[in-house]
DNA sequence: ATTCAGTATAAAGTATCAAGAATTATATCA
DNA sequence: TGATATAATTCTTGATACTTTATACTGAAT
């Protein structure tokens, strides 16, 4: 018994570090830090009730993942993006869409296609509710659970930086155009194509979703007329 | 005069976690860390002769990296190699070279011709000699410069993390077996059809490259009877 | 042989010191 | 009197040293 209580306690503990760096990712991602804005250790670590080493470290790995800039000597600064930078990833992620369709049609166990089955069906709940923070979250658990069906780590991995890029984006200059009807009946037809085990059109339809978003933001750019 | 003494120094800075960070890199990357050891902050900090610090944010950057795994509370050790992480690497790589070979043909500059084309030249050069060291440093160059050539930022940067962890197994697993004359005779091909413009041969050359990669690993793990 | 306690060791986090960059103020020159 | 340049002060990062806390190991006792 007292192991076993240990062992949650195990479980739970977090390092500050870890918890900081959760904080500020989170919060960069749905854009409570505006780009180009800084980063003050001190402050940081007031606001947080911390002293500035967890926030540190919590920096230096936010920077890995590109949401934070640093200049030496000069500080931490959260990210720019630009237009282009989301379409470079999302050319990236379009094959990875594809590439994760395809080998979930091929690998998914029963289970696998259980949990997609739930996010699709959970994903229609929310959008029949109009209730935009649910479609979001859904939406990532579905793709979430197309590359989890591939049980290949490293896609997964990968495809979770390239999803906060993207949802990043989303929200801080997009907020209210998606077309969730749409994204639904897309959906629809790529989870369609894993079941069957049909490769191929799994991987052509989840291609073109994410080709979809792409045109999307292209035809927003010229809009703007924004210049590359 | 003072001045640009003063703005080389500042451009030749590098904040010592940086330094860190690389020297352990590189030393996980060629093998001189081995997997499951252990890599302890006060001793570490010792060795190179810097305080304990500079070797935790760098560890931390190491750990996102996926090239060490923290406990918490007990510490950093250099992360596992399996079989099966390559091969899931080895997968996503297939994919994005073809795309970056894709993209290659399609918008590469003049200049970007130049550095494939002599990156491959000097591969070739390594080849004839029979230097291996140089054979790989070409290898990785040759390819860089197709990634470069997509002018596309992030598939740049998650290449390279990729790039990383392949070089790790080859130096650990593999160090003789690779067939070069193979090699040089696949880039060759490659680069002929980026240079025409042919976009969608590139890419399956491309890809091809990789999958051969993978097939050979696939050799190698049966007659090591290695299960997944 | 097993378990519990005490000690040693290493990580986590705080406080402190040093050094570089930015801003402001002052002085000098036009 | 205004503008520019330089010096000084302040603010922030970079790095070290120190304290605390948890884990693991060793030894003794049941």
């Amino acid at each position: 018994m007292n192991s076993s209580m240990g062992k949650l306690k195990l479980q739970n503990y977090k390092p500050l570090r870890e918890v900081v760096f959760e904080y500020l990712r989170m919060a960069i991602i749905n854009g409570e830090f505006k780009p180009g804005e800084r980063l003050m250790e001190l402050q940081m670590g007031e606001q947080l009730g911390v002293s500035r080493t967890p926030i540190r470290e919590a920096i230096r790995k936010l920077e890995l993942e590109g949401l934070v800039t640093m200049i030496p000597r000069k500080g931490a600064y959260v990210a720019d993006m630009s237009i282009k930078d989301v379409l470079d990833v999302l050319e990236v992620r379009g094959v990875l869409e594809g590439l994760a369709a395809s080998l979930a049609a091929e690998r998914r166990s029963d289970d696998d296609m259980e949990i997609m089955e739930k996010a699709l069906s959970e994903f229609e709940t929310f959008v029949n509710a109009s209730d935009r923070d649910g479609m979001m979250e859904k939406d990532k658990a579905f793709h979430e659970a197309i590359f989890e069906s591939t049980h290949n780590n490293k896609l997964v991995q990968i495809t979770q930086g390239l999803q906060e890029q993207v949802q990043r984006f989303r929200v801080v200059f997009f907020s209210e155009s998606d077309d969730f009807k749409q994204l639904l009946s897309e959906h629809t037809e790529i989870l369609e194509a894993i079941r069957e085990g049909n490769c191929d059109s799994a991987k052509e339809k989840a291609e073109r979703h994410i080709r979809d978003m792409e045109e999307t933001i292209r035809i927003f750019r010229k809009k703007k007329n924004n210049i590359y």
